[in-house]
RNA sequence: GGAGAGGUAGCGAAGUCCGGCCGUAACGCGCUCGACUCGAAAUCGAGUUAGGGGUCAAACCCUACGUGGGUUCGAAUCCCACCCUCUCCGCCA
């Protein structure tokens, strides 16, 4: 969320902002609020002081043995009103409080404007599309036909936008997680981590899918507890309500875990094949970065993620989120988006953002220099190196062969017991 | 699941029984600055929670003792509910 004293003294940005963003949200609301608040407040703290001075009085006489009967009745409506006071300044503080965490981030002034995602740039290109001289097809054809991915098992043991991997199919999704791991860990630097995959409704707040996205996670029944939507929310919650010291910064987390999404919205679309899955496995980071270089770990970050698609060898493009279509808590995000020749199109694979300071705020994480006396926000940074069900079918469809057989790039063979060509006997 | 102990600043910890200068919170450690020293250790001295209101800036004021309620003129302290941690027992991959 944005910071109470700089939505104040800044209304005409974040105004801006909500302009940018096609947002419906508007700063009279807030402005309202937030005087009422004050004039409150001033008027209920008026009231707490001197109470705490006559209660202080009470004790002194009291002490002496004197007789306080008068100022204890006095003190009895004193605290009534005060309660009063305290009940009406509550309910304007939660709606003020409400409308804070519903505003999105402030998109950075190097964020292209734009409504939608037909506006986004594409800001840099790799490869090229691989020459095929047969008609390229879809992998949720090519992939269950060669036997390494069930949709109709899954749609029973669960029920739609599942899948079932098996034989080469699950060897693969298993040495892509490996593969994206070891490259992250040990050549990118990442401290690697195994989360929990529920977790609780701090964690969910402090990253921002609540209170605002509820409807797109799945809630364990008879708890509070849900259901991880991405690596995200534990990795960066691991440092929620925590002071890093200055010289450790940037922190970097990776993890591979499974993620589910309810996809609620998303009925009929991406119905076919891996795309759009309940549950799916992704490799993440987070950066903990210094507010004076978290754009710089921005780049750096989308080059980690970069770094899998090419020693892959795939063909993919950067593109820079619009302020229309960015996502809730960024401040500026690059999607990878690879090409997939089954279905002639470019698709998200990755989507790296740079929130600012807006997640650290929600969950008070900060750092402090050894200079400064007062610890400040950090700024947090997320990203997928990569998602991996995607790139398993950016494999498949991009590594086809005529035959109906797909070969295996290169850098992943170690990881596929040197195999080099998956068939239906694979 | 059963029994018990606990949650107070960066860390440890006193205070809770018996409510009132005990929350810029005793005491210890750590950290920062200074003195001593060629330098360091040791020692001595000073400083060291966060959020909010207020102000040009200050002064000043309010809030927070796991969380949320309650009792009271007044709650770290009494009452209720919940969360978390630890120990022992049971169960278990």
């Amino acid at each position: 969320m944005l910071d109470l004293k700089f939505v104040r003294n800044n209304l005409d940005v974040v105004r801006e902002s909500f302009k940018k963003r096609n947002s419906k949200l508007d700063v009279k609301d807030f402005e309202k609020l937030d005087g009422q608040r004050r004039e409150l407040l001033q008027e209920v703290e008026v009231l707490k002081a001197e109470r705490n001075a006559t209660s202080e009085n009470i004790a002194k006489i009291k002490r002496e043995g004197g007789n306080a009967d008068e100022i204890i009745a006095r003190m009895g409506e004193l605290s009534g009103k005060i309660k009063a006071l305290d009940e009406d300044l509550k309910d304007i503080e939660a709606a003020e409080h409400d409308w804070l965490v519903s505003v999105p981030n402030i998109p950075d002034d190097s964020v292209p404007l734009g409504s939608s995602e037909a506006d986004n740039p594409v800001t840099r290109v790799w490869g090229e599309k691989p020459v095929m001289d047969f008609e390229p097809r879809e992998h949720w054809d090519l992939a269950v036909e060669l036997g390494g991915v069930d949709f109709e098992r899954a749609a029973k043991l669960t029920g739609a936008r599942f899948a079932v991997l098996r034989k080469w199919g699950a060897k693969l999704e298993r040495a892509l997680t490996s593969f994206m791991l070891d490259i992250q860990t040990t050549e990118h630097g990442y401290t690697e981590i195994i989360p929990p995959y529920i977790v609780n409704r701090d964690s969910l707040y402090g990253t921002g899918q609540l209170p605002k996205f509820a409807e797109d996670l799945f809630k364990l029944e008879n708890s509070e507890y849900f259901l991880i939507p991405t690596a995200e929310v534990p990795l960066t919650n691991l440092h929620r309500d925590e002071v890093l010291d200055e010289s450790e910064l940037s922190v970097a987390y990776c993890a591979a875990t499974p993620c589910f999404r309810s996809e609620a919205g998303s009925y009929g679309k991406d119905t076919k094949g891996l795309i759009r899955l309940h549950q799916f496995h992704k490799v993440e980071m987070v950066r903990f970065a210094h507010p004076d270089t978290s754009f710089d770990d921005l780049e750096l970050m989308t080059s980690h993620a970069e770094e899998i698609l090419k020693r892959l060898n795939i063909h993919y493009r950067v593109i820079t989120l619009c302020t229309g279509d960015m996502g809730f808590g960024s401040k500026k995000t690059y999607d990878l988006e690879v090409w997939l020749p089954g279905q002639d199109l470019y698709r998200e694979i990755s989507s790296v953002s740079n929130c600012g300071d807006f997640q650290a705020r929600r969950a008070n994480i900060k750092f402090k220099s050894k200079d400064a006396k007062k610890a400040q926000f950090v700024h947090t940074l997320n990203g997928s190196g990569l998602a991996v069900g995607r790139t398993f079918v950016a494999v498949v469809e991009n590594y086809q062969q005529k035959d109906g057989s797909i070969v295996i790039p290169e850098a992943l063979r170690p990881y596929m017991g040197g195999l080099e060509v998956i068939t239906a006997e694979s």
